[in-house]
DNA sequence: AATTGTGAATTGATTCACAGCT
DNA sequence: AGCTGTGAATCAATTCACAATT
């Protein structure tokens, strides 16, 4: 694995680009410069650039980037060509309405199933909620590797903990706690009082 | 301005360390070393304390931090000590979920209006949801600084232009996009789809 | 004896400056 | 001429190691 000393950051970022590239994609733009492309995704042309070394040699000097084979070639690094199976635990306010959100499935990822303790029959946009009893059948039987999680506080460390242990790899954690995983399992945590609180410290 | 020089990242952290704080306090413990809230907030000891030197000494060497006095530090460093105030914008799926959601009052934040270019004369939690053509009066009138920013991509900047101009001062941006801001204005962002794949990208 | 606070060392990320292609 | 690719330089953040304090 050459991945170990690429920056956490970079592959982050690698993630805007492609956004922006589809943009431009959409606006039926050929070619880029470094310079443009990191106009758009707010970051310095010279880290753009440094990004995709880590990667390869993507451009054209004098010209700049093709913009449908940069796109490609993101989708690769990235690794997800093929539409990539979530699921989603806890589907009270939060859970719901990143359950009809529905943007995913264009980046790649499909919300397959949701889990909830007290699922009622409906279902949005045709994903079935089901009892969370079910769910490490479901993960195992599915090979379903990623997990976005949106359960109370109370609850979000023993979810995580059978999550794991039936094979979740990613987890996506909406609940305002610090979850505790094993090194082969990645989180990415997005805690929304968090994120306030931290904008109020830059306002005058 | 001694704030210039603290990384950003240690301000985000101090925002974790409050809200482990608030849960011992839940549990009536008083006194907590460095080591305990490390491992609670997910750092290791000496980023804890490196944190916290840059805005005075907290501890008692020997014995560890007060849990009471140290939350109330925070508070007055991030600087919510009252409830600040706090607009929604853009009630769709995400949006109202976030109002329904209301967990921000502990935290220091309150919403006090949503605004919506189609919006239903429904209101959730009380609070009211409002044409976006009132925003700018109601931020200017009411001095709202803070921003939830919860529109569909096409209309995210021209919307951050209006909140920018009337006085809002930090934006937390849920729309998929790189928002042009001016100098003096705070964004943080929390793109789903970007997480999800930078998630990916990490599982095997 | 235990634990904080911190300068120094290290590690990591960004930016510079320019060589190398097209 | 223009723009990428990249080693070197800089800048920033983290961790170490240990002195200071209770």
């Amino acid at each position: 694995m050459p991945r170990i000393d690429i920056p956490k950051k970079s592959i982050y970022r690698l993630s805007i680009y492609q956004r922006c590239l589809g943009k431009l994609k959409e606006n039926d733009v050929d070619t880029v410069s470094s310079e443009a492309l990191a106009k758009a995704a707010g970051v310095k042309p010279t880290q753009l650039r440094k990004d995709l070394t880590y990667f390869g040699q993507f451009g054209t000097r004098g010209l700049g980037y093709n913009v449908e084979a940069l796109s490609k070639t993101i989708s690769d690094v990235l690794g997800h060509n093929h539409l990539q199976p979530v699921i989603l635990v806890g589907a009270g306010n939060l859970g719901s309405a990143l359950l009809r959100y529905g943007g995913f499935r264009k980046e790649g990822f499909e919300v397959v199933a949701a889990f909830d303790l007290a699922p009622r029959p409906q279902s949005h946009l045709g994903i079935p909620i089901l009892p969370t009893a079910e769910m490490t059948e479901f993960i195992r039987e599915h090979q379903v590797k990623m997990a976005i999680l949106t359960v109370p506080t109370s609850g979000a460390q023993s979810v995580t903990n059978q999550m794991v242990e039936a094979g979740i790899q990613a987890i996506l954690n909406f609940s305002p706690t610090v979850l505790d995983v094993p090194d082969h399992v990645v989180v990415n945590s997005v805690d929304l009082a968090v994120e306030l609180e931290n904008l109020s410290y830059f306002i005058r």
